[in-house]
DNA sequence: ACTATAAACAGTAACAATTACTATTACTAC
DNA sequence: GTAGTAATAGTAATTGTTACTGTTTATAGT
């Protein structure tokens, strides 16, 4: 009687994609990676889908401060950065700082979760050419 | 002959809006702010002067993923948080993880600038509620 | 102080990312 | 297999932001 999450061959289309780049696209992008395969899927639908995906927690939504919004097949907490130069997100493979989520719960007196960080500078390709 | 920057009344009650409060506002709410000032300031003029004071370091912009941009009248480098509940932004004022920047630069070959924290959870406020 | 210059402006139109709507399709419990 | 209802495709609407245009105004040079 009572539906819960019901399967669809496009969802599962947009986690795969996710899951199988270690690039961080944005919904547009994710659009254009799941029409190779399913020619016909809405732009809606991929919108709808990673706002679903985010919400249980299957991948998670960076924001680079660049206008939209980044997806990225998630594993384990970690950091990204942005790149001043080509406006790309990476990956930055350090430890997260848990300490830090206790430090400011301390702080402020609220509950926190967990954080966010985002470097910015110029990543590896950029920085010689400027 | 070569003229730099102009002083403007507009560009000065921007700024004063946004040094004499500790929320951080978005460019709407900043709008709303100087209007009563200057009432028939324009939003252009709004958007337009916060970029140009973001860019020449007086104020910072912070991407808390509610789809729109918040904006500090800056004096240090500090973290934020944003709340679940009353999707507000506040300073968390926890000391500047400088060595992360270092970390992250050795790991990824990058040049970085400077870090952006964002802690998500629940204010002090919200987290009774809910 | 007067004038020429161009930066900054107000007002509005355009834009791009995202969300909402609607009729149709296709999972899944029975 | 069928009924019920999530999920979809396609499109329209919304929202935050940026670009454009004719006008105003700060300021450098007289």
């Amino acid at each position: 009687m009572i539906q819960k999450r019901r399967y669809s061959k496009q969802r599962e289309c947009i986690l795969n994609a996710l899951q199988s780049t270690k690039s961080h696209p944005s919904a547009n992008m994710v659009y254009d990676m799941v029409r190779q395969e399913i020619p016909n899927i809405s732009l809606g639908t991929v919108y709808r889908n990673l706002a679903e995906l985010v919400e249980e927690g299957a991948i998670i939504k960076i924001d680079a401060g660049d206008g939209m919004e980044h997806y990225d097949g998630y594993n384990k907490p970690h950091y990204h950065m942005f790149c001043r130069g080509c406006k790309s997100v990476s990956d930055i493979e350090i430890e997260y700082h848990a300490g830090m989520d206790t430090a400011a719960a301390k702080e402020s007196g609220a509950e926190i979760e967990y954080h966010n960080v985002v470097f910015m500078g110029m990543c590896r390709n950029c920085k010689k050419i400027n």
